[in-house]
DNA sequence: TAGTATATGTAAAAGTTTACAATTGTTTTT
DNA sequence: AAAAACAATTGTAAACTTTTACATATACTA
């Protein structure tokens, strides 16, 4: 049997096509009489309209894109687990494009112009000030974008954007391993070019110079937001001369490798070494000693990047942009991963 | 300035239209010297086609849909890896849609509809039988579709899907528990209507039956397949008068809520109780203590549901099927959650 | 019955691809 | 070297399916 069209459930109820398209858009502009005709007419064809059709006709899709950069990561998931939720009380689909690589640069625009299908686009990703310029300012076709959990420099931020203040939360977790006592702390980042945790290692410098503490560089290691990395970066802080007494992971992720490589090690936690974990997902609770680390209100994040992208999506392109910037709070989690050095 | 359509390019040109979508589709048909014209006007207009029209018009969007129970599981998680690499290789973009209710079923099929956007849907979520039949016959445009990880009943299952055998794979890793001497297993499934952790629990049921062990109803629990269900859960087994001295979790998401669990509890694992997980997830391999567990090879199930839905968006309706079932293997990974019971 | 409000129909429009026709360029034949 | 035959390139116009502005027809009110 083909394809049922519009035009097979207008013929069956013996009305034009408008009508049966107004049954489906607009049912209150029908008479109760002629809508019942058409109703069972498109229940008898099994009728359900060409999307692509009408969107490509209303020039509308109702969906929006996300790009994350690894589906896996149990924060991004917390995050998206708002935008979920607020975008299908919005009535919005979800297109969801994982960002392999680390940037999102010029390369990436055409594999992104799928976003047609989209009426706008959250970058959860880590994006590279280069592919902002592009994809924001030069395209005559203003794509409603907005950017989560990240802030870029103002000068070549033209987006809105979502995030707590990573620096301020960075430097708090590091000042509660000095105030326990610690002077050699180690900062495990992501990759060394990510916007996200360049923003938390200035944090975590700022807090050692506030405390007059020395920094060498071998303690900054770069542990690329996985397991693994941070598994090999605390492996090789472990075979330092003078190890650090208390390590500080930019993300949950990169604790739960560094508190695995530790008990391979046979040091413990927090007897030997602190650890510190930042996001708090759900695995920061379970591991094994629960982790201390910076929680983020990843699932508000995510409702308020929907609700701000919708605003830019519904936004004339010549009325003026609301605030930029928005910051929601943060709070530093004290479990048992973190304690004062031996002998302090 | 108004969006830029094909017919600005052409005019700029000097061509027609027709000549301008071929520059872009297929090039080679195109004088070079013609097209050399074109890209440049297309350069200096910085034209990009409107997906939605070609994709209306092609009748083909090259996005596939995925439907995934929980985006942030670690173990769809990986499958997802394998689905992403290998749609992306075959030129086809993911949509990703997560199903957070139990199963697809008539309400979500509206949703679905969504699918018009994408040539097929992968649905790794669980499935009932119901929204199955709707999803495959009754409806006259054929969706193609295939399912990942789950297998359904023969009888109700009309589409093909990638599996492990489930059943074999929960009764080897009960064995596993026998062979160590354990005689009061415990099992945690997921949510009762599940049909994929159904599976694994006729196989430890199946596994027990061999051994001639009793089975005490209690002893098997709903975990929902998080880590907060199996805390509960666990709390309860450890409750009854005579606790389990082994419980096997239908995945390693729960088994890490139920270690943390026993941890709570004081009692050490594996010494006063075994754990076993199921999936093999990053996270059982850095849990502490590692966990036992069956492993799936995830990524090659998606590599293999997108080839076989490939597969099935190329086949005409009227040509026959190819085999349905496709089983890929598993394996019992051994760690250091299991051990005999005490004084065995 | 006229006037108004409501319901329906007609036809254009959305931006692209592509079959087919027309043109240009190239080779072969005489 | 010119004509004929053929191949390669380009253009014209239809098609894809729906929504919606506008026009028309019907029902309702005074």
């Amino acid at each position: 049997m083909a394809e049922v069209l519009i035009n097979d459930v207008a013929k069956l109820a013996g009305v034009s096509i408008a009508t049966v398209s107004r049954c489906i858009n607009s049912p209150h502009q029908v008479r109760p009489r002629t809508r019942e005709k058409v109703e069972k007419a498109i229940a008898a064809t099994n009728y359900s309209p060409n999307t692509l059709a009408r969107d490509f006709r209303r020039g509308k899709t109702k969906m929006i894109m996300v790009v994350i950069p690894g589906v896996g990561d149990p924060f991004f998931t917390l995050v998206m687990k708002g935008i979920r939720r607020t975008a299908s009380s919005e009535g919005y689909s979800l297109l969801i494009h994982e960002n392999v690589g680390n940037n999102i640069n010029a390369d990436k625009i055409n594999e992104l112009m799928v976003s047609k299908h989209a009426d706008g686009i959250i970058l959860l990703a880590s994006v590279s000030p280069f592919g902002t310029e592009l994809l924001s300012s030069g395209n005559d076709r203003r794509i409603p974008m907005v950017i989560g959990c990240e802030l870029l420099s103002p000068e070549l931020n033209t987006l809105p954007n979502i995030h707590i203040d990573n620096t301020a939360a960075a430097a708090e977790a590091t000042q509660h391993l000095i105030e326990l006592g610690h002077r050699r702390i180690a900062f495990i980042c992501g990759d060394r070019d990510s916007l996200l945790t360049a923003d938390r290692q200035a944090g975590y410098q700022l807090a050692m110079q506030r405390a007059k503490l020395h920094m060498f560089d071998e303690w900054i290691r770069e542990g690329g937001m996985s397991i693994d990395g941070a598994r090999r970066a605390t492996k090789e802080l472990l075979a330092l001369p003078n190890p650090p007494t208390a390590i500080f992971c930019a993300n949950d992720e990169m604790a739960l490798g560094c508190l695995h490589e530790l008990r391979s090690l046979n040091k413990s936690v927090p007897e030997d070494i602190s650890v510190v974990g930042f996001d708090n997902t759900r695995y920061a609770e379970v591991s094994s000693p629960p982790l201390t680390t910076i929680h983020q209100p990843a699932e508000t994040i995510g409702e308020r990047t929907v609700h701000r992208l919708i605003d830019e999506i519904g936004r004339n392109a010549s009325e003026p942009k609301e605030s930029m910037y928005e910051t929601v709070p943060y709070e530093l989690v004290v479990r048992q991963s973190t304690a004062k050095p031996r002998g302090a």
